[in-house]
DNA sequence: CGACCCAAGATTGCATGTAATCCTGCCGAG
DNA sequence: CTCGGCAGGATTACATGCAATCTTGGGTCG
């Protein structure tokens, strides 16, 4: 297969194929299609998905350095599976974390970035009521934190939490088993976004690390005792 | 040069190339070698450093992603600028993480851990009576930070420190101009190890944010206005 | 039956080729 | 003198080749 086979002019500017398997294999591995443990031989990618290992072998490192993935040396990489204490550790640093977000973003807040907020609480309540499966809980959580941050205006803390909530993800697949989680966690979304409403940046930083604190009381609750 | 070069067998497991290139780019750029700006061109470092462009290219890439480099299309990876606000954000983080580092090593603290603190004091202190250059005491800072993290027994915190520190190094280099900032940054490492000692972890905490704090403070001021 | 060893297979890190794309300096047109 | 455009040069991202190294599944010897 010379590369000869890539046809006159058909790559647009953005394809970049090491962005789009990364895009690809992190997506399949959050939304657990690639459970922990999962192998992934950098050839074996590159065949399936009809392109060289080169972009294949970026996108593996990437995600090596994300945590999603652990290099296993020989023996190609595989899915990162979530260790208790190593999911805890990370808690800890989400909680100051997310708490400095909140604070940030509440000092700096308008009222198109409120009205965003509350839509995405709606859609929350909503997929509540409805009985959403699992995942869509899940991602209703990551949609709110995500716009907490994002209105931090601080773009190392975005990028830090994103990559705390990429892994984390991960570990709520196989550990976030907590019956009442989903209702918990769309009251305590509540309770920072009245903080943040409120103006009171001090109250919106307590009430995200408690969020984030009691997620990881409840993950060691429900998880295997090591 | 055809890869015969390489002769039967004078590569030690741990060669890797891409590991010693980027190490190697790192540490120039961290001792100001490579100032904020230089162009990395990937084939002329390949061709300087007498090896192929996978390795450099790798090694850049990870450069580019702990903000040490940065991509510019089509003109080559450069140096990262530091850029005040962009610096101030940082610490912004790194007040919140270095408080939580400090906590997490106070609560626990052992004997021999004290005992290396107590040195990376001394040493520090000792550079500075000598009247080191400026290097010499950003090492000593450096050093001194990295010793309490690594006491956290958070990896994730560690690995987020370290990269903060990285690139928080970048911008001292040019911005950090205090004249009594070696002997200030010494004064509050001192009181961070106090707190540590008389095993205080909230006192810890607020002396490791408040030294952060400062920092950035004195930042701002020596920083141009903008 | 268990330890050992070997051949087949796979992965890895690195080298190198290449088409496409973009920057630059230079030159002629207006 | 300024603007537009063009040739030359450089950089990228990707494809592919390859030797070294390690894993593995057997098969064999004690």
């Amino acid at each position: 297969m010379s590369t000869a086979y890539r046809s006159v002019n058909n790559v647009a500017p953005g394809s970049l194929l090491a962005e789009r398997a990364y895009d690809e294999l992190r997506a399949a591995i959050l939304e657990n299609r690639l459970p922990p443990g999962t192998a992934m031989s950098v050839p074996a990618l590159a065949d399936r998905m009809g392109i060289s290992r080169s972009p294949v072998r970026e996108a593996v490192q990437r995600l090596i350095h994300d945590g999603l993935a652990t290099h296993v040396p020989h023996r190609g990489a595989e899915v990162s599976s979530v260790d208790v204490e190593d999911l805890r550790q990370l808690y800890v640093v989400r909680e100051s974390l997310e708490g400095l977000a909140a604070r940030l973003a509440t000092e700096r807040l308008d009222v198109a970035a409120l009205a965003d907020l509350e839509g995405i609480l709606g859609d929350h309540a909503l997929v509540l009521a409805e009985g959403g499966d699992e995942g869509a809980h899940i991602r209703q959580d990551m949609l709110f934190h995500q716009a907490i941050r994002n209105l931090s205006g601080n773009a190392h803390l975005i990028g830090i939490l994103d990559r705390i909530q990429g892994k984390a993800h991960l570990g709520l697949h196989s550990l976030w088993r907590h019956p009442h989680a989903p209702r918990l966690a769309l009251e305590e979304h509540r309770e920072i976004y009245d903080a943040m409403s409120a103006g009171d940046p001090e109250a919106a930083e307590r009430a995200a690390r408690n969020h984030v604190t009691r997620l990881r009381v409840r993950l060691s609750q429900s998880a295997p005792q090591r």
